[in-house]
DNA sequence: TTTCTTGCAAACGATTTGCACTTTG
DNA sequence: CAAAGTGCAAATCGTTTGCAAGAAA
């Protein structure tokens, strides 16, 4: 796989894929991804929907979803289900890092963890070849903990 | 958390659970744990509902739901949501361990790994309390990896 | 010109909900 | 006997599908 590093590094690879499955370059395709790239972190079918309304580019669910269902498959774009919350995406970065979810409010937070990455670059499995991999950890963020110890409340949502 | 070692713990735990909620201790809700407790790995509603069926103990879809809820907040059983594949339960063990997910054929295999338990144990995250976490690993099975080689095929069902 | 892609609306399937009835505490 | 839990069927919601019309190649 070649690096995302760029904007442009992710069209580039979004059309070799296209070429490769012999599947067409539809004005919808590329401006779905360019409305991808412009989320600086995770969104929601609902939320993209949104944004290509304000970019004043009218797509059909059914396009979107299509879409995005390519993006995933070209690795351009990352499919996430969080306990709990709808079904989130992000663009697939040059840097990996695992998401803590709040199970209290819901709050996901990205973190970084160089040790963590390096142990997954060298860890082979047998009999299986790794993709990618995703570390979810579940817990309470400080400010829900804050809450819950002051008021002896419960969480504002289980999940 | 006390140890979930075997079957009387689980039950215990959930007794226990039950009171601090102050909620009831239904035969229903005791039913559908001990049949969660047969199932040796993952299992879904539907598996659930099916084996309910069959142990003669008949249950509606809105209580074996809400039971498996509880459950969950209990944290006698984690929810799984794999790409591409229906929502997963298996009851929480003592033994934690990562999932790895074919994106072909979408079977999914356990493996425990003491090192990464160990990192994990020992790893804090800043203003964030940690509860329980899950790895994902993506990639392709050897059988899967063997098949689309000999015949250079498309997967079998792409995720 | 042929096949793929789109948009729309209808269909779908897993989960949730409303409500009358039943059971626990 | 009051409140909580259950079963059933209808409702909901995110996602998928069928099909006619439009656009890549």
């Amino acid at each position: 796989m070649s690096e995302l590093t760029n904007r442009e590094a992710y069209i580039k690879q979004f059309d070799l894929f296209l070429d490769k499955k012999k599947m067409r370059k539809t004005p919808e395709r590329f401006a779905i991804l360019r409305r991808v790239l412009m989320f600086p972190s995770h969104f929601t079918i609902e939320s993209l929907m949104e944004s290509m309304e304000q970019g004043s580019f009218h797509v059909s669910r059914a396009t979107l979803y299509n879409t995005i269902q390519l993006l995933v498959e070209a690795q351009l774009v990352r499919r996430h289900v969080f306990e709990g919350l709808q079904v989130q995406y992000e663009k697939a970065g040059a840097t990996p890092h695992s998401h803590l979810i709040c199970t209290s409010c819901g709050k996901v937070k990205e973190v970084r963890d160089a040790n963590f990455i390096a142990y997954m670059n060298a860890r082979k499995f047998t009999a299986f070849t790794t993709n990618f991999y995703s570390l979810y950890v579940y817990g309470t963020c400080s400010t829900c903990a804050r809450r819950m110890k002051k008021r002896k409340a419960t969480p504002n949502k289980e999940v």
